[in-house]
DNA sequence: CCACGAATACTCTGAATCGTATATACGAGG
DNA sequence: CCTCGTATATACGATTCAGAGTATTCGTGG
């Protein structure tokens, strides 16, 4: 997956939208928008625009014309080129086919949890299940509706997968409150200890444990 | 979910060290990658000394001393304020009860997907699936290794949350692979004739749609 | 039919973040 | 003695972000 000279997945969406017709900036943030594309594709218009341009120094769009409408400013529509396309597909096949490791915030949270006493965790995570299972739920309709609409689920489909991943995420979040309140889960005595006494994993803990860890990289 | 003064979960991980004893960054560093967080917490000096920078403008560390062995470079170590260990605690909090939006690059992929033609779609798909699959095994090997030592699950329980994403993630490659080659995708005929007559649904066809999907931001 | 607040159509800025390169010291191994 | 790996950082350009700023146009209630 060699470096892209523009890596924001903004900038993909963007050589797609110009796949089908040439337009300027502003307009390519309402049709995102329109398409729920931001949904799934984070756009703001300061990456807009700094993307675009980078798209054009690098020769992957072009200007098609500018026009003035009134006393509005400057519209700049840009068309894509044949490095555009190449790289497009080039780029979305990558993406398609390769998973890469991405950083949540909630993987980030759970790696310090132990920071926190089990019974908060406990009351926070309970929290956090009742959000997830609300946003699933409303989710779950909206789909439903358009299945009635008959607008094909392929357009989409990102929801559907993010609903897999919220699912995934629920299953795992019963399993951790499961896990604290009847001390299923392993450690928790060690951790429900260590709160009270200070006690933690020693350095030697650790460095036993270095050696299947760093294989994970 | 109150707008934080440093935002980097970086800087979430620096403030969670330093409840354990003072530091300099350079440790830091190393007892992460020790600990394994960096998968789990993106790390790259460039960020570490900013993110520690930050912290200690914003008041939550300070310095304890700056202390220089032979003629090697400073090592300045730092302390945990008051106001970062609140920082510490309610950040965390909130990171553990409250979902954010991730924008993963796979989901932005999937919602460009039909700018690739469906049967070159399937190629791509099957090769992420493998590769899921192995790196799901390969993960799985090294949690089994380190509960035969013994070593608490807890420490390293975002490992098992991972896995639980993946698996989400290959049963829905799954579910789409099946889709695509038998058909029963709604939609992959239109998809398919799209790629070669050129059709695509219209401005008209997501005008009806967008009153649902609005409603899911 | 007009005033004025809301929505539309953009531009700009400063700060945060990233990746990567570089400086420099020291100790160990060949 | 030379080279590597570990130790401890700094530099820096490019990207990305959040949100403020600035015009125009639209919608609506008086």
């Amino acid at each position: 997956m060699a470096k892209r000279k523009v890596s924001n997945p903004l900038a993909l969406a963007v050589l797609g939208l110009l796949t089908e017709r040439p337009m300027h900036p502003y307009e390519m943030s309402t049709t995102l928008r329109e398409r729920a594309k931001e949904q799934s594709i984070k756009l703001n218009y300061g990456s807009l625009y700094a993307v675009v341009e980078s798209l054009h120094r690098h020769a992957l769009i072009e200007v098609q014309e500018t026009l003035r409408e009134g006393r509005r400013p400057e519209r700049t529509i840009y068309t894509i080129t044949d490095a555009g396309r190449t790289e497009f597909v080039d780029w979305l096949s990558d993406l398609l086919a390769i998973p890469v490791k991405e950083y949540t915030q909630f993987e980030a949270a759970l790696s310090l949890m132990p920071g926190l006493p089990p019974d908060e965790v406990l009351r926070l995570v309970q929290t956090r299940r009742t959000r997830l299972e609300t946003e699933i739920v409303a989710t779950d309709a909206v789909l439903a509706d358009l299945a009635r609409q008959k607008f094909p689920y392929l357009f989409v489909i990102e929801l559907d997968y993010l609903q897999e991943i919220r699912r995934a995420e629920l299953a795992f979040v019963d399993r951790l409150v499961a896990g604290i309140r009847d001390g299923s889960l392993e450690g928790v005595d060690v951790w429900r200890r260590a709160h009270e006494t200070g006690e933690l994993p020693t350095e030697q803990d650790w460095k036993e444990a270095e050696v299947q860890l760093r294989s994970v990289d």
